[in-house]
DNA sequence: GTGGTCACG
DNA sequence: ACGTACGTGACCACT
């Protein structure tokens, strides 16, 4: 378009809806976004965004046009080729209703017109706009409204982000806009459901052009082409016509809008800002005016201080003497605040201060100022506060009384926790928070809490349980250098032989390590038979070498390569490098990531130390007392089952358990129908997979790969597991379904995870969250147990004067670095402990062991 | 940064 | 007709 041509300098920027934001769908398909509470939001995120965008261009009117089903004015066949569409996905359809509502909210005119697809509207208003000597930029990804190209009317092609006009039609096809009908016509177009003539692509259709001209004269000279072509074209001349019909847009549909209509102002887009945030689609509403002066006003607004020096730092905090709380943020820099208003950082904005003093200094004087006077700290992540305030050191401990992150972590638990500032975008519209903004979130965040009724979780369990990982954390583990060492040696040297032994029978050298040269070398240079697949290529994981270790020696070459350089990578040599100078490996406990409430642990990762294999088992000897201690080990037996006991509330399980039998031997012989006595080994671990495969919400398909048995067996024995315990049945079934009733899954403990999963229109995904409902409960009231077992254990430690110390958690185990002469006294409490701290149906049993080092306490 | 693999409960 | 056991984190190769 020539701008120069434009008689107004007017702009019409005319959208079709329904093709951006089924375009903006697909974009945003795998992203799979969506609300905390699950109302999908892709498809709006990718729309909004393109329209921004597009409205740099500063237009003086605005139209999106939506298709609606009516009677329609096109040809009988044309009903039913729209038949032959798959129909939307509910997903879809939530945010095409969702938009069409919100846009008039910001000033957008929608226009719909029964009958009439939302090309015809954009023709319409094209010719409208001409009369009225407004430019047009139409927005689609449909390339038929090419044919509306105009010296004062454009496309923007949205599937290559492209401005078309006549000179780049020209480019392009070497045609006009008029005949790109009859280019379409011609070569059909697959993607559109449109025939065409068979046989005819786009090379031959322009050709075709070329000599006749258009549509007409080509089919009218039909006898002259020669060849297959002349017949093809003379079989479809039909299919072409009717093509040419379909591909034609009306430009005089009968719309009630008139172009004054779509008169534009951005400022009142801001009329869709609260929605918008409501959807939590803050980037979109952030891009938008501020809403009017009276709003802005009513918005929480705070100021931020900036501390430039010691000195000032000292003056701020003693104006502050009498203070009962202060809001202390660590990220990205210190920044505290006593009330909602203001707030003190040692950096402002983006840009940091050249401070004339260390971060480490600033903390010892907040220390300080902290010190004998009992100030409740509102916080992100308190425990990293504690580590930078070196409170283990001096002994002090602040109170938490708030922490937002905890806070948020709880009320959002399936997906992990962001920023504070991506918390107060949402709950308070501010971007760039300081710490003067844990005053405002506070209360908000305590009522949601309070209404969804895990205020105990909070504060009895969560916020008590912040401080037991910081004193884990800066306890750590002592870690012996030279066993460490010793085991680098030796796995790394068995690794070599095999390497050079591999590539012997390889016949080359390459990177056993790659999955791609693995694959390469197995299964094309050596011919073995590839089991399974991935996305990118073979298959080379454990379960798919091991089927064909039987064929060549090099393949279990490999499996030992694997698992040797595994051992020696993450676990020999890499935990030789986390080690610190004290000796210990001081791992971080994150409390905010797990969708079920266990805990993890990472830098380095202490919950996955090998225990299964003999050679892995080995690492464990480097974990070791400190000084004249030794360790002591507490773990729960089978406390995900005894929970499904007790929550299922299944007689014939409880009784087991209470009984005290095999619980895996006990299923075998109600599966079976045998004696207990009388099952075998190969009985009971089928009855443990299934026990197993009930935890984690079953399926015949998970439980026959698992046993290795067909689908028919598998699903016979789930069934047979049903008929003996009908109540665990029952469970599974009232899980997901009150999981759809709710929308999340809970705890015994009232912890939620939301399960937006559950109304996916995809499949597999829905299944998928039926198996979250039945898992969720089972896993999160176990880390709810051992959480509060951790609590009790600390607290009983420190009350009762031991040196003992808590210092790792493995899910459903403790670890305590304890002084010889306490070592009875504690396995015993510990295991008292973790036994009482919950009255079930079913007996919580935890057996305790001690040992000169963690391969000890098994 | 992503995907494959594998260590744990 | 399709593709699946639940929950994590680290390392390596490769884009």
């Amino acid at each position: 378009m020539n701008p120069k041509a434009n008689q107004t300098g007017n702009l019409l920027l005319a959208i079709d809806g329904n093709s951006l934001l089924y375009q903006s769908y697909y974009a945003f398909f795998k992203a799979n976004l969506t609300t905390r509470d699950g109302f999908p939001t892709g498809a709006l995120k990718g729309f909004f965004t393109k329209l921004l965008e597009l409205l740099k261009r500063g237009p003086t009117h605005v139209l999106v046009a939506f298709d609606v089903h009516g009677p329609t004015f096109r040809h009988e066949r044309y009903a039913e080729y729209k038949a032959g569409r798959t129909p939307p996905t509910e997903d879809f359809l939530k945010q095409l209703s969702e938009i069409r509502t919100l846009l008039p909210k910001m000033g957008v005119a929608v226009i719909e017109c029964p009958g009439y697809e939302a090309d015809d509207i954009l023709g319409t208003f094209s010719r409208k706009a001409e009369d009225a000597g407004i430019d047009t930029l139409i927005v689609t990804g449909d390339r038929d409204s090419f044919q509306l190209i105009t010296p004062h009317t454009a496309v923007y092609y949205t599937k290559d982000n492209t401005e078309m006009d006549e000179t780049a039609l020209m480019e392009r096809y070497g045609l006009t806009p008029d005949r790109m009908r009859d280019l379409k016509a011609l070569m059909g177009d697959a993607s559109d459901n449109i025939p065409g003539i068979a046989g005819v692509g786009e090379k031959t259709a322009l050709k075709l052009l070329e000599t006749y001209g258009d549509l007409e004269s080509v089919l009218a000279h039909a006898d002259e082409i020669k060849g297959k072509l002349g017949e093809r074209v003379r079989l479809g001349a039909e299919n072409a016509r009717f093509s040419y019909w379909l591909g034609t847009i009306c430009c005089s549909a009968p719309v009630k809008e008139t172009l004054s209509d779509c008169a534009f102002d951005f400022s009142k887009t801001a009329g869709g800002r609260d929605r918008l945030m409501e959807l939590e689609l803050q980037s979109i509403a952030g891009r938008l005016p501020e809403p009017t002066a009276a709003k802005a006003s009513a918005a929480v607004s705070t100021e931020t201080v900036s501390i430039p020096d010691a000195d000032m730092l000292r003056k701020t905090l003693s104006l502050h003497d009498g203070a009962k709380k202060i809001a202390i943020l660590t990220e990205p820099a210190l920044c505290f605040a006593f009330d909602e208003k203001t707030a003190y950082a040692l950096s402002a904005g983006d840009t940091l201060f050249d401070l004339s003093m260390e971060e480490s200094e600033a903390y010892g004087i907040l220390r300080e100022w902290m010190q004998g006077r009992s100030v409740e700290v509102l916080g992100y992540e308190a425990k990293n506060l504690l580590h930078k305030l070196c409170v283990a050191s001096s002994g002090m401990l602040p109170e938490i009384g708030f922490d937002a992150k905890i806070a948020d972590y709880l009320l959002q638990s399936n997906r992990p926790s962001e920023s504070f500032a991506a918390l107060t975008t949402v709950l308070l519209g501010v971007e760039h928070p300081n710490a003067a903004c844990l005053f405002s979130v506070r209360p908000q965040m305590e009522q949601a809490i309070e209404a969804a009724g895990m205020e105990s979780l909070y504060r009895d369990m969560e916020m008590p349980l912040q401080l037991v990982l910081f004193d884990m954390e800066c306890c750590g583990v002592r870690v012996d250098e030279a066993t460490l060492k010793e085991l680098h040696e030796r796995f790394h040297s068995d690794a070599a032989e095999l390497e050079t032994q591999i590539y012997e029978r390889a016949g080359e050298k390459f990177n056993i390590l790659s999955p791609k040269q693995l694959g390469q070398v197995l299964f094309e240079k050596l011919g073995l038979p590839a089991q399974k697949k991935t996305k990118t290529g073979y298959s080379t994981d454990a379960e798919a070498l091991e089927a064909i270790a039987g064929l060549d020696p090099i393949v279990s070459d490999v499996l030992q390569y694997r698992f040797l350089t595994k051992l020696d990578s993450t676990f020999a040599e890499g935990l030789l490098k986390q080690r610190a100078a004290d000796g210990r490996i001081h791992t971080r406990f994150m409390q905010c990531v797990t969708a079920t409430g266990r805990i993890s642990s990472v830098e380095p990762n202490l919950q996955n130390i090998p225990v299964r294999t003999k050679e892995g088992r080995e690492i464990r000897k480097a974990f070791i007392p400190s000084e004249g201690n030794v360790l002591v080990g507490a773990d729960y037996s089978q406390i995900e089952l005894r929970l499904l006991a007790h929550i299922s509330g299944d007689e014939a399980f409880i009784r087991a358990f209470n009984a005290g039998e095999d619980i895996h031997a006990r299923t075998a012989a109600e599966v079976f129908h045998l004696p207990l006595e009388a099952v075998t080994p190969e009985q009971r671990s089928a009855a443990k997979a299934v026990n197993f495969g009930i935890v984690y919400g079953i399926s015949d398909f998970g439980l026959a790969k698992n046993l290795g048995v067909s689908v028919r067996t598998a699903s016979s024995y789930i069934r047979r597991y049903f008929e003996r315990y009908p109540k665990v049945k029952e469970y599974l079934e009232n899980s997901v379904a009150s999981g759809k009733e709710k929308g999340y899954a809970v705890t015994l403990f009232g912890r939620r995870r939301p399960l937006p999963e559950l109304k996916s229109s995809n499949y597999n995904v829905r299944q998928f969250g039926e198996r979250v409902a039945m898992n969720m409960p089972i896993q999160g009231s176990a880390a709810d147990l051992i959480k509060c077992a951790m609590i009790e254990v600390h607290r009983k430690l420190k009350e009762n004067g031991f040196g003992a110390k808590l210092v790792l958690q493995i899910h459903d185990e403790l670890i305590v670095d304890a002084p010889k002469e306490e070592a009875d006294r504690v396995a015993a409490l510990m295991q008292s402990i973790m036994e009482q701290v919950m009255t079930l149906k079913v007996r919580l049993i935890a057996e305790s062991k001690i040992g000169g080092s963690w391969y000890e306490t098994k």
